[in-house]
DNA sequence: CGGACTATACTTAGGGG
DNA sequence: ACCCCTAAGTATAGTCC
């Protein structure tokens, strides 16, 4: 009946082993949530469950591949200050390359949300259907969006110029993210259409990775 | 005098709040460890503090970014899979992204671990200075090749070839990955210098990603 | 198998040195 | 600041349904 102190060795009979795993799961997310909560610090847990579908990932995706590319950067940094002569050329390689794939990653991530806002736009999915996480950082980039759209609208409103309707302003808007303005929904007529050319537009930008321009170094 | 049921919210304190975030840190570490070794699971935790002086990782770096690479596979795969044919170009052009990041990163692995070989080779560090982590795929590395390298002198060996000492062998491996024999003792006359030469031409393995040639798709 | 329960083990807030 | 202590609060092993 007394519960015994549990030895610190992998729980051979399976079905108590899911059980602890399940219990002991949601324990350590509960005191991530806490952690993070009452210290405000960014915290990410990854477990790679064969018991659950998918690994599970706190607080979100976004987030733990933020910490770990932050934490890269970090790192890259760290090793390129203590080269020595000799070996920078190769560091700086690892560098550059990193960079690149940082910036491919980024670019990947501008893709996934332009494909998700053309699918609430064209009616194929609802905002409500989108993914909790996702919707997170969709909402980030659309307050940013509007914020550089304000921005333009209160520079064009000091020039008084009489063509700057807010959908030429959405056009040619600066900011390389490009989507409807949500709020106005009365003159939003052959507004679809813009937006697919701007999305086409973007698809074209160029996915290459930069030629690292290295040459072959002398030992 | 009573303890209180602390509320979940930032601690504004800031002696308490640091005092809090390192005993609940700590306990998470520990709850980490302990649900890995009752249920055998892969889990990371990062924890990226302003009151430490670098990020947590746990259980190590290499750990952390394993997990999130394999999850970043499976997300991807999974998304291809759901994938409907209007969608498809721009799922593959992630996706393609994706694989070619995942490719420079493998690279840039090898290159770091080419790198600290030849400091061991050279002197400059020693196999005891190098990072518990980084010795691991070390081993690794070091066990493939001699793998290859035995299956190599098999090879020589049945077609009873004069010529075949076991430097030749190593310097004509079709493994990309050289390194010496660190078995033999003996036969390390000028050996130094043939690393050198295998690691220099080494770096001149071209490290542009490939153009992903994806064409302008119609909508 | 998956919740709900509960006694016990563990964690940690608060306080003192 | 740090470590240590202890009681209050929490997590969870074991059990029942």
């Amino acid at each position: 009946m007394t519960r015994q102190k549990v030895k610190m060795v992998y729980i051979e009979n399976e079905s108590s082993r899911k059980s602890t795993y399940k219990k002991r799961k949601s324990g350590i997310l509960k005191k991530a949530y806490e952690l993070a909560t009452l210290c405000d610090v960014p915290i990410a847990v990854m477990i790679d469950s064969p018991y659950d579908l998918s690994p599970e990932m706190w607080p979100s995706r976004e987030a733990v591949e933020h910490v770990v590319s932050e934490w890269n950067k970090l790192s890259v940094m760290e090793k390129t200050k203590k080269m020595v002569n000799q070996e920078t050329f190769l560091q700086q390689r690892i560098f550059k390359s990193n960079e690149s794939w940082k910036k491919m990653w980024k670019e990947n991530k501008e893709l996934e949300m332009k494909e998700v806002m053309f699918d609430c736009l064209s009616g194929k999915t609802s905002v409500t259907r989108t993914k909790k996480s996702d919707l997170r950082d969709f909402n980030c980039v659309i307050e940013q969006y509007l914020k550089d759209l304000n921005r333009r609208v209160e520079i064009l409103k000091n020039h008084d110029s009489s063509s700057s309707s807010a959908a030429d302003v959405a056009t040619t808007t600066t900011h390389d993210i490009n989507m409807p303005r949500f709020e106005t929904g009365s003159s939003s007529a052959g507004f679809y259409d813009r937006i697919r050319d701007q999305i086409e537009n973007s698809l074209n930008v160029k996915h290459n990775v930069k030629d690292l321009d290295l040459n072959k170094k002398q030992w």
